[in-house]
RNA sequence: GUCUCGGUGGCCGAGAGGCAAGGUACCCGGCUGCAACCCGGAGCACGGCGGUUCGAGUCCGCCCCGAGACUCCA
């Protein structure tokens, strides 16, 4: 595969091994996740299910950061602890992800189920020398020391003259304006949120970015091969915690550094600051959102609007229509008993070209290539041999399963006799103009749960609306 | 200001130096008892200026425009 990775600043050929360790940022459970939060994990799903398909056996971790300002803020304001808070949020989380058919991570890692690893890795930075404490009125502050690390700001690609301007007041504690916090003591709003943790500091509770260190080191070691996230994670959060890790583990610890750009709205990048947001629990159907989503290359912005969505409706159904269209036919032919010469049809031309779309991720050419597909099918729908509509229909859902599309799809059974009989009959009633009757079957068979659909070549039906 | 990523048809959006995908919209036609699909045709594009090359949307340089990061963010 060729991916742009964030650190060398260029698209590299993945060298992978079988297994391929795999850390993605997850949420912070403080609020509903919206359409750019979905892209990002509707992206990293689809390049493990690519991954998988290629052979890799993928480990895939995406953590929950259910303790941080804006949690506890929000408790605080609600009269309800950090716990309840980032608890309703996770839930409706993983909600959201399964509306987007989006695969279980395999493991999701809270970061309140991991204060000890997190004290553990803050005491080894200090006795390495890379972080120091801060007295504080509830205990010590610990920061990380930036310029005790050497490489830092090559993954966002800023210069420590740049990253010493600064838009808000420092902490004067801070022996660095870069220096970030890796354990914040306790302030009153957090006694509150009931989201203080004792330490060797004192009640506290971890900074933002040292989760992902810990978490990912702990459930895939270092190094690892991916990373992802959003683009905005870039800097600080991603910046920080290459430099948490490499300073604790003495090596670069992510191979590849893989960002999604984000979902604008009207040409602005969808965030909750700026009340942009749609949020996916509103959103009517999660598999046209998930093709939205799919429909703009991962590195470009997406942007989100009414049109772009009714578009994207419209080429999701017409894929839809096409399955229906060759399993119709696939269970037409078996019922009927009949077969044909076949045009030699060749499905695989159009799997190597997905492969190569899919090598490079690039998920709107991958759906281009579905559509060849399935225009091909259609104009061969009435000629192809059974067992060519049968290598469409495998090649079909290859497609479909990959991209995480149609995953409710029940397949069209072939008709018992005293059904088939019925579809015979309504085929004589209409052709000697006797609609009436033909409605009436029509209508019969509907109650039993078959729908029949007139083709040119003859009656052919489905068991439900999609 | 510094850094990063972009600029391709009416609109969305691919493009791996060699005939510029696909989708949508509009127009025309076919299929059709009704209904639901579907098929064909036509039209339509590489921000600007230089450079490298037999050949540049693609590589290099400069410029213009847009978005983002530098502050919580997917």
């Amino acid at each position: 595969m060729r991916l742009y990775n964030t650190l060398t600043k260029r698209f590299e050929e993945l060298k992978l091994g079988k297994t391929v360790k795999m850390y993605v940022c997850g949420i912070t459970a403080y609020d509903y996740s919206h359409i750019g939060h979905a892209r990002t994990f509707v992206f990293f799903d689809v390049l493990r299910r690519y991954l998988e398909y290629k052979g890799h056996n993928v480990i895939y971790v995406q953590n929950f950061t259910d303790v941080d300002d804006k949690i506890v803020r929000r408790a605080v304001e609600e009269g309800k602890t950090q716990g309840e808070i980032s608890r309703i949020f996770i839930s409706e989380f993983l909600r959201d992800m399964s509306k987007l058919n989006v695969r279980r991570p395999n493991y999701m890692p809270k970061v309140t189920d991991h204060i000890r690893d997190i004290i553990n890795y803050v005491e080894r930075l200090i006795e390495l020398g890379y972080a120091y404490e801060v007295e504080d009125e509830h205990g010590c502050d610990v920061y990380f020391h930036v310029p005790s690390f050497e490489g830092y700001g090559k993954l966002s690609g800023m210069s420590l003259d740049e990253l010493n301007r600064h838009r808000i007041e420092p902490n004067p504690k801070k022996r660095d304006v870069k220096d970030f916090a890796l354990w914040k003591s306790a302030k009153d709003e957090d006694f509150k949120a009931n989201a203080v943790f004792d330490s060797p500091w004192g009640y506290g509770r971890p900074g933002w970015h040292i989760e992902c260190s810990v978490l990912s080191s702990k459930y895939l070691g270092v190094p690892f091969e991916i990373h992802g996230g959003g683009r905005d994670l870039i800097f600080p959060h991603h910046e920080n915690e290459r430099a948490q890790s490499f300073a604790i583990f003495g090596v670069e610890p992510v191979k590849y550094w893989i960002h999604c750009d984000f979902v604008t709205i009207g040409g602005e990048k969808m965030s909750k600051s700026l009340g942009n947001i749609v949020r996916i629990r509103d959103f009517p159907d999660g598999e046209v959102l998930r093709y939205f989503l799919l429909t703009a290359f991962y590195r470009s912005p997406l942007d989100y609007s009414e049109s772009s969505i009714e578009r994207a409706r419209r080429s999701y159904n017409y894929l839809r229509n096409t399955l229906l269209n060759l399993d119709m036919e696939i269970s037409a032919l078996r019922t009927f008993g009949i077969d044909r010469d076949g045009v030699g049809f060749d499905a695989l031309r159009h799997l190597r070209d997905f492969e190569l779309a899919m090598d490079s991720m690039n998920t709107p050419n991958a759906l281009s290539i579905f559509h060849s597909l399935a225009r091909d099918v259609n104009r061969n729908l009435y000629v192809m041999s059974l067992s060519e509509l049968e290598e469409c229909f495998r090649i079909f859902t290859t497609f479909s399963s990959i991209l995480g599309l149609f995953e409710g799809y029940e397949r069209i059974p072939t008709l018992p006799k005293d059904i088939l009989e019925l579809v015979k009959e309504r085929e004589v009633a209409r052709m000697e103009k006797d609609f009436e009757r033909a409605d009436r079957i029509r209508e019969k068979l509907k109650e039993r749960g078959i729908i029949l659909i007139d083709t040119p070549k003859g009656t052919r039906w489905m068991t439900k609306h999609f």
